[in-house]
DNA sequence: TTGACATATATGTTTAGTGCATATATGCTG
DNA sequence: CAGCATATATGCACTAAACATATATGTCAA
């Protein structure tokens, strides 16, 4: 199915590489801004819940949007998201994966800026240590009302259950967020940044009933968790729980073999 | 887990919106330009074919790199694509997704380029026939070394083995889009993308293998699609084909409920 | 015209995994 | 020490997949 037969480039042309790089003007090309913006996902009480900023300048001023920034020009995108994160959250640390990129002509009112959405996961416990409340911002919960990997934008809710308004496309960032953590639940090992190193089986569960959005069989999940390679038991047991205490396993990085 | 609890913002501030954005001066950020690359498959004898076009121009000039092009102000990122997929290979509408931003600094030695990272795909007889031959465009044999969805960059060879010679980072562009439509390709109808409107079992057997890159067993294969809800039987069946014509099935786009 | 051929299609058997039900174990609490 | 709540173990039915075998049906060549 070739269509063309000449092969590795020759070079030797009218002025080398070197030289055309050292006469390149960037500034000819009219160039859109391009932030990053971070779905920062913990999961407790059956619910997700995401960090959101409230935006005190303009556009958007008093609504609340993730966590985000521009990039800078030598800066890889991951340093960016995980910049953000530490400026405007505090944590440091955690997973992250770049989701997708929102780029809509129109999506931000002052000038084209592209968002890469990224995707954080911190097990609840090191989220609740490691933030203190900050002026500006709040957590809140994720409310996702459609089922399975259908896709779509997401709502963020207080413990009344009034939702924050966010700013621009936010909410579909969030519904891609969502999107993807379910679809990478049962083929990856990522529910495990949700969790802190020791866990038991039903901790386990929790996280991947939270995420799914509903209840999975007992039995079979233990069953295909312990047969997956993925866990380690510590040899530890739960203490003072007031019922037969539960084994503690720990994620284990690379699977047994 | 709320941190601050002022809701939907109070508007009422020195200046509006409306204010604020007519004075907005977007010159004062640094910005990187912004390309979108498109990796165009299509599934033939066995394997996976990409277009590539030759650089005529510095930098990585001589070199073969995936059809692009920088995006336009007031142009979303798809209709980018879909612009490069019709001005360089002269290929319309096909499936189009987008498959990852890649940003390091230093991956385009001229100054700091995103690219928004495409994948099409195209069913064969359609590539062939929309496709005439042009200069400095060639199909390449993809030659994936990895299994599964392990990932990593991918090479690019002509129908002797010799491999392309890529420019930037496009084997990983390209690993990347393997590694996404094997992901997908179980989960989503994304497979019918690389068939025409009508095709035996064997045929999208073949599309399988071919995109995962290992054989399927028939009989599981064929139950599965056939319960799947996503085939459709147009009644015909294949002709002068040596043996006994297999039965002809179009894509259900909406399932059968 | 007919039989060889190649692949389609049908059917059954085995195995693995899941959902569901039941039984037993164990630490805590009053 | 009894009762409680959950952990853990075991068995069974059901489903889907891998694998094997048998039959069907076009084309082609003798």
């Amino acid at each position: 199915m070739t269509t063309d037969d000449s092969r590795k480039g020759s070079k030797n042309t009218e002025i080398s590489e070197e030289e055309f790089l050292s006469g390149y003007d960037p500034s000819g090309l009219d160039r859109p801004s391009v932030a990053v913006d971070v779905v920062l996902l913990t999961a407790c009480e059956g619910s997700l819940f995401t960090t959101l900023v409230r935006r005190e300048t303009h556009p958007c001023k008093g609504c609340w949007s993730l966590p985000g920034g521009f990039i800078r020009l030598d800066e890889p995108l991951e340093d960016a998201a995980t910049r953000v994160l530490h400026d405007k959250v505090g944590i440091d640390g955690v997973f992250l994966e770049q989701l997708y990129t929102f780029g809509d002509p129109g999506r931000d009112p002052r000038t084209r800026v592209l968002s890469v959405a990224h995707m954080a996961l911190i097990d609840r416990r090191a989220f609740e240590a490691a933030q203190p409340p900050r002026e500006g911002a709040a957590v809140g919960r994720v409310r996702v009302e459609w089922a399975g990997e259908t896709g779509g934008p997401v709502q963020v809710v207080d413990d009344d259950g009034q939702p924050y308004e966010l700013a621009f496309d936010h909410e579909d960032i969030l519904g891609m967020a969502v999107k993807r953590i379910r679809g990478k639940l049962d083929y990856t090992p990522i529910g495990f940044q949700l969790l802190g190193d020791r866990f038991t089986l039903l901790d386990l569960q929790k996280v991947h009933e939270t995420v799914l959005g509903h209840p999975v069989n007992k039995d079979s999940f233990r069953r295909r968790m312990l047969a997956s390679g993925q866990l380690e038991a510590t040899g530890e047991r739960q203490r003072q729980v007031g019922h037969r205490p539960a084994a503690l396993y720990r994620f284990a990085r690379r699977s047994a073999i």
